[in-house]
DNA sequence: CATGAATGAGTATTCATTCAT
DNA sequence: CATGAATGAATACTCATTCAT
């Protein structure tokens, strides 16, 4: 009749965590075509503890990408709390933060998307989650003055999906990392005062 | 016995086209999953004509990308030429366009990826001619001053394919496109002024 | 360390009955390709309890069948004890009694007979038990005269058989069961007597 | 534009019929339980073979049936069309020949009911088309006063499908088979007249 | 040359059975 | 003793690629 917290519950909780991260590994690897048997083999388990702990491919692929957005979302909670400082360190921090992950877990990518095209259930909760922090750090580091009042949601994630898709992919180094990110934060800071005037060109006869 | 360059080849170039067309089809409505036969019958032809002209799935679709490369290119060069009024205008109209298109072209960002990664042969000569048609927009948008002189093309292109990918994963409708791109171009163009202070902060208590 | 016939005889017991009547249930909600997960979930038991009381899925299906058949054959001997008045009612109203049990117990049949293949060990002995069951109730009714002397056990179990498996996989309703009994007890009673000749022809023209 | 009727065709249509022939010899060899992997082994052809010819392991097994059913109407036709001597030897002959192929057909049953639970799509037709040629047997033999006017399709369907069943699965032999089928037979033909009564009971005093 | 039939390795998933807890 | 986690063989089905016609 009782069946939630027993025992051994300690294994088959290592088990969970051992697949997931065997999958990580073997979707680094091997890209979106990875097989449940390779990554069952990188667990070192049996194909069937991949299927008590995750009914499918879909579904693991998706906690996989669950478990990530929550360390994320910690991390975010992590520098609103403790910076008291600076709220444009903590946004463009995290933002930084964020795209050195991403370099860091190749293939993430193809799976975030793959799976989020049609992002289901339990995602939305964590979506919703990551949403809030981020427009918190937002909203802070636009009251601050770090980050132009213009700048919205749907934008901001939309070229933050694009450059941790980008850094993952093409795995950027830590050099290109930081100029692209250089680019794209100056176009998130507060632009120039109305009526600035760009200098006059020097125009060099051809 | 000797046939390098004669009658039918019309219908063979006819054919490759045919295949070429095709597969773009299939892959922006099935995505990367899409397989050979469907795409033999969106072309109307048999699956031995497509392996006659590429001689792997692989092939098929590095012959998709460089195509589509070299028509960006030949974009660039018509910009080039055509725009002596601005080549601020004819830089930033050129990511622009790219992007856009990447859009309307669902599931290329799969194929240019995973075909990408170990890209070959034939690709380096597009990616070398891709690579001086941006070069030389570049340069004449800095030249004009449109651009900030310490843009240099390593984040560019990262950039640039950042956007296209997310741009043609997420489908960005035209206004998040418009939006997404303004945030990234204003960190393109010269920045402000040495010596120039951020406005008085407002202070909104709270 | 000895342990034969005491104490937690009762659950054991217990245990035993309640798998029994979730795999009749089962078997008959999913068919033959009912899982041992699905029983022991009906059963409200581990899946261990189940290899403990029945070594195998096939012993388990066994031992449905072998209680099935036990229960019939008490039936029978009711019936043949009970009954003075009418061998006759009691030789068909016994397998009317089969026929009808078969329709409500969908899947016995896919069981009776996969297993039934090779039915071994335990069921030999019930398999006679009901084999003189069943000849009892024949040669009473058959002395009574309301069954032909020429009918033999072969092809009486043979069409008992085949009308059960087919009420069970057909699902027959109340009043096809009735009419094709009917028809099939018609052949069983006494035929006409020598000489007897049909009726002229109405010889219909056209 | 043109894909209907070329060469070659021979190939796949041997091929085809190779499958089919496989089918039945495996079915009747391994039961319900067989695997398309034997059945590839078994005609000889690659596992992508079968699948070209039938899309599905279910469409396989209804071509089987339907093929079957499809060689007893022609069967049945022929009688129908052959005899103008004895109706009744053409009602009960077509039931005899149908239940002794079944004995051939180890197998069929499983496949005749578990596809035949949702039978659909092109199997309506050869269904019907099976209805009536046993509708037209069975009138004829009544109005030649061989069957008796009150038997009805369906219970004479139930219980040839019956016999069928169970010939298969047990496995009758040809005198098992006969006896089983002259009782059966009986039931089917004219009653005794009204008004018929018993001989005396013999009255053995037990 | 074009066609599409054939091939079979590879994929996700299920399920009987074992055994540590 | 009961439990249910783990195992992995087995299954249906897909798809790139080859090759006879």
């Amino acid at each position: 009749m009782n069946a939630e917290d027993r025992p051994m519950r300690a294994d088959a909780r290592r088990n969970r965590v051992r697949v997931l991260r065997a999958a990580e590994t073997v979707l680094a690897r091997e890209g979106l075509g990875a097989s449940m048997r390779s990554i069952a083999q990188e667990a070192g388990v049996g194909l069937g503890t991949i299927y008590r702990n995750f009914p499918t491919q879909e579904a693991l692929y998706e906690a996989i990408i669950v478990e990530r957005v929550q360390r994320l979302i910690d991390h975010a909670a992590t520098l609103r709390e403790a910076v008291d400082a600076d709220a444009g360190d903590a946004f463009f921090g995290f933002f930084t933060e964020i795209v050195a992950n991403s370099t860091r877990q190749r293939a993430l990518a193809d799976v975030l998307v793959e799976a989020g095209i049609d992002i289901k259930a339990g995602m939305s909760e964590t979506g919703k989650a990551m949403r809030e922090a981020v427009e918190a750090l937002l909203a802070r580091a636009q009251r601050a003055g770090a980050v132009r009042e213009d700048l919205r949601m749907p934008e901001l994630l939309a070229l933050l999906s694009a450059t941790c898709m980008a850094a993952e992919r093409n795995q950027w180094d830590d050099a290109l990392r930081a100029r692209a990110l250089g680019l794209l934060f100056d176009g998130f800071r507060p632009q120039r005062p109305e009526g600035w005037a760009p200098p006059p060109k020097p125009d060099r006869a051809r």
